[in-house]
DNA sequence: TATTGGATTGCATACGTTTGCAAACAACGA
DNA sequence: TCGTTGTTTGCAAACGTATGCAATCCAATA
């Protein structure tokens, strides 16, 4: 026997007020006397009472959820980065609605139909990009957007991500300094920005020590690609002493190609360095060295600027970029003196 | 300047037919004529209408939305999981809520609150036990509910676990064949029916090869305690020369610090097996033996039960034990002629 | 005491859909 | 031609809340 639900309709009637005084005690921001808001509350907590956040989003407009569109889900940076986002929302009263999807364009079009289907009041893409289209209909319908660690041209789009290029060059640096004389990189997948980001802030990084990479290959962000890289750069006449991977995900691939198929010794024979600091890294197996992309503080940007944006009317869009330290560990070979 | 919602009015008025008439074309098993029909998404299309899905759980009362709640989100098995589960329930026209929560029950309970202010459909819990008094409450709204990776003592609750019992035999007498001498276990969490369950058939498997677990400690599925285990399992003055590890999360860190902390060699030291196989187990720096967990299978499972339940009312809810194998890798020894 | 103005309240409507009911309609055999 | 049956259709009432508007209240001022 399914406890019927109770409505504002009842508590009105245990109060012995109108069903307008009830909605206006739980409207923050509303007018009620002293008085009937303690009838209210009280009839209320005896009833069991909860107002309907369904019922509520038809008449305001707002469903306070959020969507949420996450690609890459065996990459630990993103569970991670899903916990920490899921718990700041849930503070501020917000919940979220996932989305799976392959970063591949087609299937990113209908979910976004579907989060426009219900009315949620913004959505993060977590290292998805989305297409202008796409864009264009969600600003059309009043819903801002987040890119969470993926940026975009253009400034319709707001986008929270490390500082990448600043990232590729401090590793650059790091593994200039160190004294390395062949430095290949297998860099993030070039269709996205955080990929070419990087890169382009390594070679850059490099060239400022008037040294040029000796490769760049695109790992799309994967272990097969990154293993398979891995294996035709140790393959060359002049295989590389120091790899900068596009990612800690790929970078373990790499590692375990290094040491696990070809029998070489990490940072020994080639030093490794990783970018974004997943827990993981920090395990003894890997020890990796890794550019950190603090989660929590692209968290809370994250949030403080899609929750500016749905609350208050005519907020610009943003691009936030934060800056993350390398975390030095025993991967690769540390420079002599090094204090950065 | 945000485009106007079209609702089923404007749908209506186009194609010269009543709003009912709209919605009997987009509700499955209604009643309308082709003409109707013809009509009706002709102008729907050219409209760009979509049925309001929060107007529509209004009236049905169903709002094709799952709750899931997740609590171990760094253990690489549940955002495989939740993978998965979200693929397969967008496949029916699904939608998944998430909230992370710790498992201590306090915050349990404000989540079920509000999952059943939003008229989930149905509820999955991820490595969450509910207290028979949520249960209860969910049971009262007739919400159904699925134990993922969880089970739970009565029949009111549908739950989705590996055999977990079996399991924990398997292993014991895997380790037993392979001529370990002194085999320990670092447990699951004893608050866990999983836990519990792994480590009653590892004890059962050892008996029935007449021997005694050397010691079972509890590692609270977490990093910390696995270590800590590991540490007082080795100061020991007959340490092991087997561990089963009550989940591969922990026997990560187990093997990181066996190899990095106290400088011993795996297996040749000490042999470790895992739970659940996820994909860093497959991984060269682990290459950690281990009993599978069938995502999918578990993962289809808990779909089938808990839309049977939503969608065929009268069902009961079922315990769905699945089995799993053990995956031989290189971290345990493997005995001779093993062909099990 | 009469007047004013602000705070509080109830009435009624709206949000966008589903669905019971009865009217309208089409098809068909008598 | 006329009932009869089964299918389509529109009307109107829900679902549970927020909110503009006008009415009411209350205290404070003149």
């Amino acid at each position: 026997m399914p406890e019927a639900r109770v409505t504002s309709q009842d508590v009105a009637r245990l109060a012995g007020v109108s069903q307008s005084a009830v909605s206006r005690v739980f409207t923050p921001g509303a007018s009620a006397s002293q008085a009937t808001i303690d009838k209210v509350k009280r009839a209320a907590t005896q009833l069991g009472y909860r107002p309907n956040p369904l019922a509520r989003a038809m008449i305001t407009g707002k469903s306070r959820i959020i969507g949420l569109v996450v690609a890459y889900l065996d990459n630990q940076f993103y569970p991670l980065a899903l916990e920490r986002l899921s718990n700041a929302l849930q503070a501020k009263g917000y919940h979220i609605l996932v989305f799976t999807t392959p970063n591949s364009g087609d299937g990113l079009d209908r979910i976004v139909g579907e989060l426009m289907d219900y009315r949620v009041d913004g959505i993060i893409t977590a290292s998805v990009a989305m297409s202008n289209g796409m864009t264009q209909r969600c600003a059309d319908a009043g819903i801002p957007v987040v890119l969470f660690n993926r940026g975009q041209d253009g400034d319709g789009q707001s986008s929270v991500t490390s500082a990448n290029i600043d990232g590729g060059r401090k590793v650059a640096s790091f593994l200039a300094a160190g004294g390395h004389r062949r430095i290949a990189h297998i860099a993030g997948w070039s269709g996205s920005s955080t990929g070419r980001d990087r890169a382009r802030g390594f070679t850059q990084g490099l060239a400022a020590h008037d040294r040029l990479p000796l490769d760049v290959i695109d790992g799309m962000y994967t272990r097969d690609a990154a293993s398979q890289a891995t294996r035709s750069l140790m393959a060359r006449a002049d295989p590389p002493d120091a790899i900068f991977v596009g990612n800690d995900h790929m970078a373990f691939a790499v590692m375990d190609t290094l040491r696990g198929e070809l029998g070489l010794r990490v940072p020994h024979d080639v030093s490794v360095v990783g970018y974004d600091d997943v827990p993981l890294a920090g395990w003894a197996a890997y020890d990796l060295t890794t550019l950190r992309q603090p989660v929590n503080r692209m968290v809370e940007a994250t949030v403080d600027t899609l929750l500016d944006q749905i609350e208050t009317p005519g907020s610009l869009p943003e691009k936030i970029e934060i800056q993350g330290p390398l975390i030095l560990r025993g991967s690769a070979r540390i420079p002599k003196d090094w204090t950065q």
